[in-house]
DNA sequence: TTGTATGCGTTATCAG
DNA sequence: CTGATAACGCATACAA
């Protein structure tokens, strides 16, 4: 068995609530008895129990960062634990697992989660609140804090027109995924805006935001009658898929054909080329959401609120100006 | 306030004991009961509260995934997910950040940890049991689950050998970060053992086990004098840093140089070339090591055991034979 | 088969 | 400034 404030009010010759008040920093304590009590604090390695202090409190002090893929989130990961650190919270990383849904699992114990997954597309009510990550699209109960999508495409579809792209072709998620979609009518927009002419049979939609989805689009793309010379991912999963069927199918990137995505993942710096991409500011990105998850666990019922952070586009080889190949 | 024992009970007209047994799915529970009981349950949409829970059973039924970096975890942490389902346990992923460790932030409430980071270097004694994931070295206190590394990196060489490959170079980590490690004396021996020479200055001690330790000991293997005509690496993250090296050196893969890596990670599918690499089944080794910490958290005082999980080797582009090409 | 009562380790309320 | 003492919500030994 751990040892309890009672072992170390025991040993400290004081009340439970004195040691309690020790270890929570209650200032009104006199030197004499803050020493004794630490002393026999460290005597005794005491350590709070988490359970105790959640089940009086009713906070445990940790945030979930829910996602549906653990793999790409390294940079957002180690920005988000900063940021909460800041706030004194703990974040865990939640990987939900589709063909888990069903299992009887325990739900987890936290303050708050930061959703980065599109699942489920409600929040239950009664659970602990949360923030959605990733775009900030107005609309639905939820606080959300991301980059604004469709300005993030346009910019993206700009850069491929300024360095000498005109058929621009575009990789997005079928609805259901919003954080990489790219809708038929935003693909037209786009395009059209930039002076540019949507071409049919264009704009893939794939089931899900997967290398291998990128991979099967892009490969569709290169073998149609008019082979785009550029193409745009809603995220950076796509586009290195999208790399890969380019090299396979020996298309050349930059020359023949320009790929950039969305997210400015770290995998995307470690391609040949490396990849273009739209990115948000992680470190301020999870400022923002770190911020609005506290505010909302401190007020519930306030209305929800959007963010939009902003973006910068990272021009790397994969978009090199084609007059230089 | 969320919905309690004792709300439902009031509601079913019975004692908390009986929904208790209810909620916990106590056999000898008349039906009448279970029924009127189920109804208030779901009535109320009463969800049990984990602190208390804990509090009370001294179980969380939550393991952790502590990593360093949480980039490249993706397929185990989803093998670890399900395999931790089957025993009733939820995984998080615990992304220690190095820059947090002093910070004040709460401790995790866990029944165990799976460590897949070397730090720290012994689990402190007293908080919850662990087990040690990816390099199955006896010694030490801690249980571990892992495959043979001294064996992959053999078996790396053997291939390349078999391959055509005379001029092996390796790249490591240098000693505190076993998970990565190729010693001055493995390497040689296992050369010597492949009938090839260690050549001086071919073992590349780095210091982390990133994508940009592996690239720059790939630039200083590529601009010696005897330049390697393979590497193999301790891990895949240094592997695919050594890929984009040899790119940008103008050194093809796998004409002139073959790149081999240990961890058979998601994203070596993905470069061009896709990179070879040794890998555990991470299905098998998420099972073992579940098992284990299951077995762990049951007689926390057992011997530690090791268990050595089997690996394959996975040849892909990057190490094909270079007379074809 | 079901109800009553106790305690898990903390924090918070209230006297002293 | 410090000490008793009462919850927090749940599971369980024991009684009925």
């Amino acid at each position: 068995m751990s040892t309890t404030l009672r072992d170390v009010a025991r040993l400290a010759q004081v009340s439970v609530k004195t040691v309690s008040n020790v270890v929570n920093g209650y200032p009104h304590v006199s030197d004499g008895m803050r020493r004794r009590v630490e002393a026999a604090l460290a005597a005794l390695d005491y350590h709070p129990n988490r359970a105790a202090r959640t089940l009086r409190t009713g906070r445990t002090r940790v945030l979930a960062l829910t996602v549906a893929e653990a793999d790409g989130v390294g940079v957002l990961a180690r920005a988000v634990v900063r940021a909460a650190a800041r706030h004194g919270y703990r974040v865990v990383i939640d990987p939900v697992d589709p063909e888990c849904q069903g299992v009887a699992t325990p739900p987890l114990s936290v303050d708050g989660c930061l959703l980065l997954t599109d699942l489920p597309a409600e929040p239950p009510t009664g659970g602990p609140p949360v923030v959605r990550l990733g775009q900030a699209t107005a609309g639905g109960s939820a606080d959300r804090v991301g980059i604004d999508h469709a300005r993030a495409t346009r910019d993206a579809v700009d850069h491929l027109v300024a360095t000498g792209r005109s058929r621009i072709a575009a990789i997005g998620v079928a609805p259901g995924q919003p954080s990489a979609t790219i809708g038929r009518q935003g693909y037209a927009e786009v395009l059209r805006a930039a002076g540019r002419d949507p071409l049919p049979g264009h704009l893939q939609q794939v089931p899900a935001d997967q290398r291998s989805d990128g991979y099967r689009a892009a490969r569709a793309l290169l073998s149609q009658r008019r082979r785009p010379d550029a193409v745009v991912c809603a995220s950076d999963a796509l586009a290195i898929g999208a790399l890969c069927a380019a090299a396979d199918a020996g298309v050349r990137v930059p020359q023949d054909l320009a790929v950039i995505g969305v997210g400015g993942s770290e995998e995307g710096r470690w391609t040949r080329p490396a990849l273009s991409t739209v990115a948000a500011d992680p470190a301020f990105l999870a400022r923002q959401a770190v911020a609005r998850i506290v505010a909302r666990i401190a007020r519930p019922d306030a209305a929800p609120v959007t963010v939009v952070t902003p973006h910068t586009l990272l021009a790397r080889e994969s978009t090199r100006t084609s007059t230089s190949g």
